[in-house]
DNA sequence: GATACGAGGGAATGCGCTTGCCAAGTTCCA
DNA sequence: TGGAACTTGGCAAGCGCATTCCCTCGTATC
């Protein structure tokens, strides 16, 4: 029971498929009235569906927009979904998604796989690896966003640029002999949503040195991982300008897991500026991470913001639950999707994020 | 710069498109392993990359799964998307998603948009609305969805069936005239993972009660939400053959704020049986909402499990870090979105969900 | 009333790929 | 040694639709 094509949508109408397809597609020239609604009359009655692919295929254009993310269940990521899907709807467009658990070797295969769907536009969120293990997977991811951009795909990155091979591009690329020199000044490339990592981890540590914290420490996650290297920079950045000392910095893996692990290394420096009538302030630099922290600590008996201070990263909604309050840099990620899916889709280049630090009890007074 | 085709590659190669199609896209005939080598030598020089719109035309499989889910930035439905991309993935299929907010207006054209570019299956999870301004579109839905079945797709559903209209099959249908009698019996149906709500309700209702609670509230979603009402009446269910009382039932959205907004109307009764020596119970029918009622009634200088216990359904990865440690009914979220796809794309049943009632500290002893 | 012009409908072509079919070349057994 | 039975490329016909070009017919203009 195959689907009822346009052509039989035409010969019911008394028509030839070329005027089924002018009234049935918004088309420039537009029948007349009455055949209009012969036509459409034929195709209700008769279900007709038209096929996608063989509209992409003619027209080429797919409708298709590409969404790729580390981990989809992750609250950071779902969230950047929910802006990106509420933006293709408005726009007409459907989504495509990937979630790659994070390895750019991943990513690329997706960004192969939106390109032979010939994906209008590819949005791509997450951070980038400049570890040198991945650095010929990030090589080809990045030469598989140049081939998706030459054959006219929009790409935009939400975050940070993709890392580039080391040798910056004035040596000859090593693979393509010619092409590097002649399209790469007319190869267009893709745009940014770029999210002030750094800016706004400074901006958290110059915030927590004002609420009076000396003593500090960082949660990061592996080291080469961009977004916790910026942030992990940023905040230092802030101490050193108050003139405080660099906080050590614990890595762990850049998730819940993780934050519980270094909570649990982290005891003996907590109760340690306990006993001295201090408390240490820890920044993760994710919120899922400061989570874990609280819950490691928590089970040690300690407490936040009595025993210590915490604060995270993103504001993901997750927290608006979750005790104590949890002091953080709000990231509007449903917006940052939002904004991402339509520079992708229209083609304008996208203002960077906003954020904004939030205070709340976890870095308060003293319970 | 269009994308190179199959033909120049093959013209590269200086064999047939048709060689260099059996070639390079997995066809039963291989050719010898010399001019495969040539072949796949062109290829990889040109940079070919397929174009799977007109692979899906000329084979008629698209190699897409359909996913519909009410809102993506929800927890339980993000942790089924988890498990729906690692299904296709697997199966080498590409994920299309849509994210409905939870109207059958949304999900119906879904279905049409997945109809249209001929996804090879689709999964659709989240709950089924009873109420009667629902059933002109749940009947749209409906036949959406067979028209997508009859036209050879996969279905399966997450959690329960689709809502029939009320007439039952019995009378003719008053839209197609014959076509209801003809293919009705030969028509394709849904498959089902279904999610046990009124079973496991009922089961962590006899759980409570065995705690020795015995005053209940139930904070339920709007009436005619299928999920939530069978999640109460199994928990009713479940009293009544505890020989005690029903259970009051508090509406309101079937979210984290719809649950803040009972909390609030529950802390009469809450102080009332706080003074009695006694607690009040609750069930919140699912997580969100029971961490809402915990948000709001904490405001009211109340908690659990020393004023109250509550206990939510779900049990979502946010409640990892909640506090109190909420009992609730644990569903195998990713499991259930991975087991959807490959019953989806397989084609062969699947299992029901399986359940089971967890019991943390939100229903402990006071405190 | 003849000419010019515009509008609306249809035939044909192509989007990029798969695949049934055919012809030519091989292998193998009687 | 002569086919029978296979192989193995290539040819061509679509898959379902958009779109260009052409043709016809109706209407306006003088």
């Amino acid at each position: 029971m195959p689907a009822v094509t346009l052509s039989e949508v035409a010969r019911a109408a008394g028509v030839s498929p070329a005027t089924a397809s002018r009234v049935l597609n918004g088309s420039s020239r537009t029948p007349g009235a009455d055949i209009a609604e012969r036509v459409r009359a034929a195709a209700a009655a008769l279900g007709y569906i038209p096929n996608a692919q063989a509209q992409a295929l003619a027209r080429s254009s797919s409708g298709l927009l590409g969404l790729i993310v580390h981990d989809i269940a992750d609250p950071y990521f779902s969230s950047i979904a929910r802006g990106v899907q509420s933006a293709a709807r408005e726009l007409g467009k459907i989504l495509l998604l990937t979630s790659t658990e994070g390895t750019p070797a991943e990513e690329r295969l997706a960004v192969e796989a939106f390109t032979s769907r010939r994906a209008d536009a590819i949005v791509m969120a997450g951070s980038r690896s400049t570890r040198t293990e991945d650095s010929l997977d990030n090589a080809a991811l990045k030469r598989e966003t140049e081939r998706y951009l030459a054959n006219g795909g929009s790409l935009v990155l939400v975050g940070h640029d993709l890392v580039s091979p080391e040798g910056a591009s004035d040596h000859g690329s090593p693979s393509g002999p010619e092409d590097a020199d002649l399209e790469a000044s007319f190869a267009p490339s893709p745009l940014l949503v770029s999210i002030p990592n750094e800016f706004l981890a400074r901006e958290l540590g110059l915030c927590l040195s004002d609420e009076g914290f000396s003593r500090f420490a960082i949660v990061a996650g592996p080291e080469g991982l961009m977004t916790s290297d910026l942030r992990v920079s940023g905040f230092q950045m802030a101490l050193g300008e108050k003139g405080l000392q660099e906080a050590d910095v614990l890595r762990s893996a850049f998730n819940r897991d993780g934050g519980y692990d270094a909570g649990g290394a982290l005891e003996a420096s907590v109760r340690a500026a306990v006993e001295r009538g201090d408390r240490l302030c820890i920044f993760a630099v994710n919120d899922r991470m400061a989570m874990g922290v609280v819950a490691a600590l928590r089970q040690k008996g300690l407490h936040a913001p009595t025993d210590y201070a915490i604060a995270g990263f993103d504001d993901i909604n997750t927290l608006e639950d979750f005790i104590p309050g949890l002091t953080t840099v709000r990231l509007p990620l449903e917006e940052i999707g939002r904004k991402a899916a339509r520079a992708a889709l229209t083609g304008e280049d996208p203002l960077p994020a906003a954020g904004e630090v939030i205070l709340r009890e976890s870095t308060g007074r003293r319970a």
